[in-house]
DNA sequence: GAAGATTGAAAAGTCAATCTTC
DNA sequence: GAAGATTGACTTTTCAATCTTC
């Protein structure tokens, strides 16, 4: 039973700050899509991975790893997206069991309209906010922090660690 | 109808992976403290806020500043922690409409139970991967970028600004 | 039996009323 | 009427259990 390391003062700071930026920008970004598009930045994230891949079409359980969501989790957002139009489900011919989703018009038109707004909004409240050595800066912090996070998520030892850093969870 | 301003490669990959970054910082120490304390992140917020003040009690609106939550956020997240005996709502003598939430010894001892392993979490996957220059360098992003989040998050524009830098959305 | 996907219930958050007290 | 707080409906997310196909 040791005593805890506690943070520091200054780390106190920092991680306060941290906090408070973040999750303000992340809200900021929600609102924004809510209200101008009627879909959560969650979504929004889902649509740009499907873009992204030809066809507009992905493997669900891929593209769970894509944007990061539990399968489940992509099984309700799917519903409500199918709901609204803007992505369809279908079944591999390949395996019975595996499913595609694929972008809709209506969902590629939606992510058209949507991505000028929100990529305005992103320069706003941070790389407008960032020099040249700021972005950088940030940079380092993300690929020094990445791996420990990712390896906390769950992912496997030896797994894919790579998903995230390259295809990601959201886009422009 | 101008072209939009599209983020560079450069900027994009540096969003990207600042999001996921972020998420999954976020989301491991959620799992964590609703795996050892059977709380959400948020409302370990609210019990820290509440616990640096005196007598552990805090205004409703005044709390829901310091936290950062919506006034219906912070009822709703009450009335779970009051159920759960952590927390008591308690009219004020002074003015019959507004009342004070006060850590309960329960919610004060699931603190001081949480709080090492939450430490030791933020420093294992923040604090730990970061050098000297670096904790500095995030220091001087996120006061950079946090003034514009505040604004974005309908702050009054004359209001009380410091109010995140100072009392902030969470703690140690 | 295990991989891929779905389901249903419960928690957490958002938004637009509403209630209460000044 | 406005500040402080609550309510109820609805959305998103999580978790554990289940269904389906290999």
């Amino acid at each position: 039973m040791t005593e805890p390391d506690w943070l520091s003062a200054d780390e106190q700071q920092t991680w306060r700050q941290f906090l408070a930026t973040t999750q303000l920008l992340l809200s900021a970004l929600d609102r924004e899509l809510m209200r101008d598009a009627g879909i959560p930045h969650s979504h929004y994230g889902v649509l740009v991975a499907l873009s992204e891949h030809p066809d507009g079409r992905r493997r669900l359980s891929d593209l769970a790893g894509l944007v990061d969501f539990s399968q489940s989790r992509l099984t309700h957002a799917l519903t409500r997206m199918e709901a609204a139009g803007l992505v369809r489900r279908e079944s591999r011919p390949s395996s019975g069991r595996e499913k595609d989703a694929v972008l809709l018009p209506a969902g590629r038109a939606l992510l058209e309209r949507a991505a000028p707004g929100h990529v305005a909004l992103v320069r706003q409240l941070l790389f407008d906010r960032l020099d040249r050595d700021q972005q950088a800066q940030l940079r380092g912090i993300c690929a020094a922090v990445l791996p420990a996070v990712v390896q906390a998520s769950g992912a496997e030892p030896g797994g894919f660690p790579q998903t995230l850093v390259a295809g990601c969870a959201d886009a422009s």
